[in-house]
Parts: C-alpha cells; structure tokens; sequence
DNA sequence: GACAAATACGAGTGATTACTTGCATTCTCA
DNA sequence: TGAGAATGCAAGTAATCACTCGTATTTGTC
C-alpha cells in the first residue's frame, strides 16, 4: 500500500464534523465523570453522543485521542484562568489576600466544572491520565514560581519553584476533602487550607511570619 | 440444592494452602506493583506465584479477594507502625521533633515497601482500591487525632481531627513528589514536608500562636 | 486402609470492549 | 452537475480476562 508511511494526510473537516467532535467530547466528558475515564467505554459514548461506534472512530484514531480531546479544550480554559487570576500586580498583593483570592478562585472553578474535577482528580484514573494530570499540575506550579520570583528576588528559580511545587500539592491535596465534605464543613476546610498556605509561604517569600491580630506581642 | 444460602462454611486450610496464600499474595503484590492493580491479571499473578488459575481460585473467590487478603497484611503492619511510632509520650514531644520522627520515619516506611507504596499512592488505581486507601488514611488521621486531643486538650476533639486529617492529607500530597524526585532532591522537600507541618500545627496546638476561635463554648 | 476434604491442574467459557469493515449518504468545489 | 472527499451507520471481529469445570492427586482422620 503506497501510504505515506508514519504521516497521514490531515482531514479537512467540514463544519458538520467539527460540530459532531464537539458533541463528541461533550459526552465522552459527561461520561467520564460519571464512570471515570477507565470505566467509560467507546461505544458508551458513541451512544450518549447520538453517533455510531463508526462515526465516533471517523474523528478520534482512539480512545486516548479522546481525552486529548478533551485536555486540549481544558488547557484552553486553564490559560484563561491563570491569567486572570496570577498578573503581575499579585508579586505586590499582601499574602493573605493573594492565597485568599486564588484559593477561592479554584475552589469556584472546580465546582463549576465537575467533569474537569473527576477527570484530574477523580480516584478511577489511569496511567494516561495521570501523566496528562501531572503535566497540567507542573504547568500551573511553573506559574506561580514566576509570581513567586517577582515576589521575592533575592531568592533563586530554583527556590521559588520548590516553594510553588508544595503549594500546588497542598492544594490538590486538600481540594478533594473540600468536594467531598459536607456543604457546612467546607468552608472551615478551606479556612484551614489558606492558613496553611499562608503559614508556609509569608515567612519564606515576604520574611516575615504573618502579622497577627493577637492581643499581645512579645 | 441444600447449601445454606448466602453463607458458605469455611474452608478448613491445611498448612501446605496457608503456605500457597501467602505465595500468591507476593506474587500479586509485586505484580501490582509494577503494574497497578487494575492492569493486574489473575493469570499472571497464578503464573508469578507458580499456581494454576484454578488454584488460585481455590483460595480467593475473586480479585478483590485477593486485593483484602494483602490489605490484611498491611494493616498488621501499619497497626505496628503507629503503635511503635505514636504513643502518649508524643503528647509532650516538642512538635519540631514530633515532626521530624514521624516523617523520617514514614519515608523510611514507604521506600522499604514499594509495593505498598503503588498500592496506595500510584497513580493506576481503581474504585475500590482507592476506596481501601481512603480508609486506611482516615485511620492513621483517627490515631494522630487522639494524640493531639492529649497535647491540646483544650481543643475540641473535632478540631483535632480537622487538624490531622489536613496534616495526612499533606503527607500525603508531598509524598509523591519525594518519591519520584532525584534522590539529591528529596531532603529538601522533606524539609520543607517538615517546615510546612510545623508551621501549621505548632500554632494550633502548643499555642505558640493565637488560634483561630471558632464558634466554641465557654 | 478407607473415606472425605483439601489441594492441584489447565483447558475452556462467557462477557466485555476497542476498534474495523463495507456500504450508503451528504457535502464541496470545479 | 458530477466526482471525490467527508460524513454516517451498525453489524461484526479479535483480543483480553475474570472466572469455571471436570478430573486427578495429596492430606488428615477414623
């Protein structure tokens, strides 16, 4: 067969298509967060999606093609996100409030997206997933070590990037007993998430244990 | 057919079977190791362990079975690990050293087991292993719970808890992060394992900072 | 030694599921 | 308008894998 060997010719999608990919992901997301992405099944999309097992094949080679589908549109939206929510005006914005601000930034974000929640952060993961996971988490750590190195010069790259890698896992780490809390013991988990945070990353960026409001000092 | 529905009398095991268990369980916990539960096989595992299929089926109803019999073992183990590790004396152990035992200790634990380690940390899970995992750690929080009821005793217990279950979950979050670093790396993220958890817990139970009042009688 | 229970085997089985095939229809563009 | 490309379908296929079955051997007990 005279294929070129290794490289296929890209398809021209027509707008139908390119509809029918969205419809597509949609469900393959709606589907994954209720199943996660091991459990889900092709045909099971193909099916929610309105679309044959053929069709489905016709826009996505496989099943990993799929999430990468998927990725692809989050990784768009986590860009918007961060560059919202981390500018260079937070290297100036007091700790408390900055940690304030972002943590409830993704709190809301993660709660009005549950797919993307169950998808990096569920427990039915896989190995793929994973990776993709990990990838999207060094990412958003990269970012904030920037902030963190316009925050505190005097610190190296190096320092600040360790610093931003333990924030980030704090984060992730608490995030899911957040989802899974009771509505009425969130917020106190959130409270202690931000002092967390606050305790670890004032002294070693701004140099100072955070100011307290107690009646005495010493 | 008389068989007492719903419950099956057991299995007298002679010594030569009880030998085979614990001969199929390595088995399944090197294979799950390197391969993660859910890409584990029964045959595999029967083959690893030098055991036909149907043997090993003679032993364990089902994979999940199998999954218990090595949860079974680790709890001995872990049980052993906090009662050696967490007794009343930590109550009056400065928390800087409180701290730095207990997380030397457990990365000692972690990289002497690595089977234990993809069992419960690695990335290829499944629901019902995570489900396992979940309870093991609520535990282990259950435990440091008790001791800080000791330390604090004018904390409520239900603080207490939080204050543990926040402290497990970071472990746990930066856990992975040691394991998979360059090994001249990993010191430092212990320390700063170690600095974070002081930061957090010092104030909140040895008062060393003004805790937060939450909505508490008297 | 005799009998039952436990142990041992490995070829099979049924269910699942990612993916293919062959063919029909619709769109694009000259 | 017509040819080729893209889209669409649903019945298949091949591989995987948890688990079973029929049968043979070993062990404990009387």
């Amino acid at each position: 067969m005279p294929e070129p060997a290794g490289q296929q010719r890209a398809v021209r999608r027509q707008a139908r298509g390119l509809k029918r990919m969205e419809v597509i992901l949609d469900a393959a997301e709606a589907e994954i967060a209720e199943t996660g992405y091991a459990n889900t099944t092709t045909n099971a999309v193909a099916a929610r999606a309105g679309v044959s097992p053929g069709s489905l094949y016709q826009f996505f080679r496989n099943k990993d093609e799929i999430l990468a589908g998927l990725v692809g549109r989050y990784e768009e939206e986590q860009r918007l996100f961060w560059q919202r929510n981390l500018t260079e005006e937070s290297a100036h914005e007091p700790m408390p409030d900055l940690v304030d601000r972002l943590v409830d930034a993704m709190v809301a974000f993660k709660s009005s997206r549950p797919a993307f929640w169950a998808l990096f952060h569920g427990s039915a993961t896989s190995d793929r997933l994973a990776e993709v996971a990990r990838d999207l988490h060094e990412a958003v750590a990269h970012r904030v070590a920037e902030v963190f190195g316009l925050r505190a010069p005097h610190l190296g790259p190096d320092r600040c990037h360790t610093l931003a890698r333990m924030a980030v896992a704090t984060v992730r780490a608490v995030m899911p007993m957040v989802v899974t809390a009771k509505p009425e013991d969130a917020p106190a988990l959130i409270g202690e998430l931000k002092t967390m945070l606050n305790g670890y990353l004032a002294p070693a960026l701004d140099g100072t244990a955070q100011p307290r409001n107690g009646p005495e000092t010493s």
